[in-house]
DNA sequence: AATATATATTAAGAAAATATTAAGAAAAAG
DNA sequence: CTTTTTCTTAATATTTTCTTAATATATATT
C-alpha cells in the first residue's frame, strides 16, 4: 500500500513516516504542496494524509485538486480544527480528519480503517496497477499490453506484480526469492531469477527502447511507472 | 449496494458519490449518459440517481431507456422542476425527484426510503447471476443454459456459484475448498475439486468457443462475466 | 587502458509440478 | 436396495521450473 504523505513541518512529516515504515506502507513523503502532484501523477497513491497549513497551496486546496482525478482515501492532518472547517474539508473530498497532536495508535486506526472503507467500496473493481502500457490485475491474475493478454506464469506473474507493487523501489535478489519461494536464499537461487526475469522480459516484449524491469547491477531489479 | 450517478456537472457527481460513499454504498459514478448504459450493462446497478440538464441523451431519456430493461429505482436530480416535467418524469418511470441545491441529509434520506421499497418489492425475487448463456438462481437452486435447466448435484453447484458469485476474481483452489468443504486444505484436495471441475464443465456444455470456466495455472479457477 | 573478476544474459533441455481424463470404489441419499 | 453423488486412483498430457553451460557485459584493479 502506498501511502502519501504531505506537511510542511519536517519533523510531523518524518514522524509519520517512520509510524507508517514501520506498519509496513510503502511512504511518499513530502514538505510541500506541489511535489505532492508530482508524485500523485506518477504513482499509484492509496491514501493521502494532508496537513491543512501550508505555505503556498494549502491542504484544503490540494485535496480539492486531487480529488479532480482521484478517488483514494484523503485524512486530514490539522492542529485545531473547527467544525465549519472539518464540514469545508469534507465537502471538498476529505475522509477522516486527524487533530494534533495525535496518538500514534489513532493515526494507525484511521489509516486502516479508510483503507478497507476504499476496499470495500471498490470491491467489484479490481485494483489495477499501470506500468507504461502494461496493466497488471492481481484479481483477475490477468496482465495486459495495450488491452492484449500476456501469458504468464504463476511465477513470472508473482515476480512481476511484486516488483509493480514495489514500483520505483529496488529489490533485492535475495528479497525477491524469498518473498516468492518462502524459502532461505542460496547462491544459486539467483541463477533462477534470472531466467524467469528473462522470460518476462521476453513476454512483456521489452525493446532497448522500452524497459520494463530494470537490472539494478549486484543489487536486484526494479520497476519504474 | 450499487448506487449509479449520472450529473454532468462534475462537482455535483463527486459531491453526491462522497456522501454515499460515505454512508457506505457502493458507488458507479459517470458524467454521461453513454457511459452510464455501459455501467448498467456491465454492473448490478441498485439505485441511479440521474440529472435531468445534461447534452446529448439528457435524464429523462436516460431513464426511459433504463426502464426497458430495469427496475431498480431511478432518482432524477434537477436544479428547478415544473410540475409539469415532474409529471413527465414519473410517467417515463422515475421513482422519486431531488431539487439542486439538496440537503445531504435529504439525498441519503430519499435514497434509502427508495432501496428500502425496493428491497421489499423483490423481496420474493430471487437474486439471479447471468454468466453469459447460463443463469444462476442461488435460491431456486437452479441454473438454466438458455432457459433449458441443467442438473447440477450440490456440490457441482456451490463451486459453481462461488466462482460466478465472485465473476472476474480468480479463486485459488485452496480458497474454494475450504469455502466449500469447510475442511483445512490438503494437496490431494486439488484432486477432487479437479473432478467436480471438469463434471461441471461437462454439464455446462462447455466447447473450445465457449468456455466458462477459466483455468488459471498453478492458481486456481476463474469465471469472466 | 588493459586485464581480471564478478555479475548478468541467453539458450536449451531435463526435471518437476500441475492439469486432464477416465473409470471404478466408497459414501450418501432416496 | 437402488440410485446418485462424491472421492480416489492412475495413466497421460501439458506446462512450468530449474539446472547447466556458453557467452556477454560491467566493475574493479593494476
Amino acid at each position: 500500500m502506498n501511502i502519501l504523505v504531505v506537511d510542511d513541518e519536517i519533523e510531523i512529516a518524518d514522524l509519520v513516516e517512520l509510524y507508517l515504515k514501520n506498519e509496513g506502507y510503502n511512504v511518499y513523503k513530502t514538505y510541500n504542496s506541489e511535489q505532492a502532484l508530482k508524485i500523485i501523477n506518477q504513482r499509484n497513491i492509496d491514501l493521502a494524509i494532508l496537513d491543512i497549513m501550508m505555505p503556498n497551496i494549502d491542504g484544503f486546496t490540494l485535496c480539492q485538486k486531487i480529488r479532480q482525478k482521484h478517488k483514494f482515501p484523503i485524512i486530514m492532518l490539522t492542529a485545531k480544527i473547527s467544525d465549519a472547517d472539518k464540514i469545508k474539508g469534507l465537502n471538498i473530498g476529505a475522509d477522516d480528519y486527524i487533530t494534533k497532536p495525535f496518538m500514534p495508535l489513532e493515526l494507525l486506526a484511521r489509516v486502516k480503517a479508510q483503507l478497507r472503507r476504499y476496499k470495500n467500496y471498490n470491491q467489484n473493481q479490481n485494483k489495477i496497477i499501470a506500468i507504461k502500457d502494461l496493466t497488471i490485475d492481481k484479481d483477475k491474475h490477468e496482465c495486459l499490453k495495450n488491452g492484449k493478454k500476456i501469458n504468464l506464469t504463476p511465477t513470472e506473474f508473482s515476480i512481476f506484480s511484486l516488483l509493480a507493487e514495489s514500483e520505483n523501489k529496488v529489490i533485492t535478489t535475495k528479497q525477491l526469492f524469498e518473498k516468492i519461494w518462502q524459502e532461505p536464499y542460496y547462491p544459486s537461487s539467483s541463477a533462477t531469477i534470472m531466467v524467469h526475469i528473462r522470460h518476462l522480459r521476453e513476454k512483456l516484449g521489452e525493446t532497448p527502447k522500452q524497459k520494463y524491469i530494470e537490472t539494478i547491477w549486484g543489487v536486484g531489479y526494479k520497476i519504474e511507472k
